[in-house]
DNA sequence: TCTGTATTTCTAGTATTATCGAAATATGAA
DNA sequence: TTCATATTTCGATAATACTAGAAATACAGA
């Protein structure tokens, strides 16, 4: 997951994605905001639907894209796991604050 | 940084950074527990130095390796944004309630 | 200075990833 | 069925990244 969202479009399509959440956009809409040729793009979903990072649905002629929120989460409480918990490298708060 | 993180190599050297932490390790510590060549650990360490996810410091002939946990920190917080406050996709109790 | 150990740099081969135009496929509507 | 639009697949190229052996460099101690 950290390399399918370590490349610069994938990280923007992410975002793009969570801004849209929970609607997301269907493909030709992202096209339009992020101006990325049809064929990368549609490699770059591939990416991020085969690291489970995206759900779609068809819509007819469309193919609708949403940000899988379980998947971010995961990544999220790993990452806290590994920092905050597991060894105490950074304070929760430093994270928990932001939130409030 | 996702992209540092990203790689199973350097991804195990930074959970091993943090396990290690604050004292952090030297090369050759990481290379016996990792088992990578040591042309390939350099390049590695190098990689995540460059991406600021790491800090040297040189004691005599060994050079000793942490984890930067502010940069770890503003990834964790930049994560966090996005899925939680920025955009409300993920609730935040999911994650805070792993600090408890 | 010489020696041994730690680490990096050099070099190069291989593999993976990114990019995108053009053609193909999928769908719905007329 | 034909047309128009949406999206993917094909095919090819370029760019990056990974890997690691061998040589070079850095340092400390004798």
């Amino acid at each position: 997951m950290f390399s399918a969202m370590g490349n610069d479009a994938r990280l923007r399509i992410m975002r793009l994605l969570l801004t849209a959440h929970p609607e997301g956009l269907v493909v030709s809409e992202i096209q339009d905001e992020l101006e990325i040729p049809n064929s990368t793009l549609s490699h770059h979903l591939d990416k991020l639907r085969s690291e489970d990072l995206v759900h779609v649905r068809r819509e007819g002629t469309f193919l609708r894209y949403t940000a899988n929120t379980e998947a971010l989460q995961e990544l999220l409480q790993f990452l806290y796991a590994e920092c905050c918990t597991r060894n105490k490298a950074v304070k929760p708060q430093s994270i928990v604050q932001i939130c409030k």
